[in-house]
DNA sequence: TCAACATATCGTAATATCCCGATAGGACGA
DNA sequence: TCGTCCTATCGGGATATTACGATATGTTGA
């Protein structure tokens, strides 16, 4: 029974990875992604002022980030704080390099 | 006291790196790399028929994912055959990974 | 050399992305 | 409630990307 074996097809890339590769293929988002090292959390004003980049503009880029997986979000009183997605980092990656095993 | 030694700060992604993943962030080079599937070479005309898209859009783009370092090419006679570069998604891959643990 | 074929490049319209300033929405303290 | 602070969204101009058809470049065989 069963589907025997078989991944079959190395398959297609799932929309999160290909949201995961977007988000980090830009090098303002690149550059903001360091600001997130070491565990820091930052609000959107300190992004925008260390990423050199407008309030509103850091607020889009960190949602595109978000919707990556490379970042993560909480309000703390009239603040938001971002900080880096571990996990769904981790996830896209696997995902990533199972998609390159099946073509690479 | 010095600035210490250290590893210092992640650094940033390779020229390279950014290459590649602009690369793979588009819908239709990730559908070119699947027919790279098993180590198939193809030529441009094969992966334009294939992916469904006009021979000049698929010799751009596999020049985009050859610039990415995910696909080399060798010349056969007339036609110019393509194939997965694992060498190089893997240096990609790793560089990325490198990246993302610095600030994930 | 000249055809025939395959790929690369050019010029282009349509679309998407980037970044901004202005403004709307939410949360807190007075 | 009101005013302030912070973030999110809106609207738009500049730029980049996408995919195409037409054309140039390059390779082989007659």
């Amino acid at each position: 029974m069963a589907k025997q074996a078989g991944p079959q097809l190395p398959a297609e890339l799932r929309t999160a990875t290909h949201d995961f590769l977007k988000a980090l293929s830009s090098p303002t988002r690149q550059r903001i992604m360091l600001l997130f090292a070491h565990g820091a959390e930052l609000s959107v004003n300190e992004v925008a002022e260390q990423a050199g980049i407008g309030q509103s503009t850091a607020s889009q880029q960190l949602d595109i980030l978000r919707r990556g997986a490379i970042v993560t979000s909480r309000r703390e009183g009239k603040t938001v704080l971002y900080r880096a997605d571990r996990e769904g980092a981790a996830e896209a990656l696997a995902d990533l390099q199972a998609y390159l095993k099946g073509c690479c």
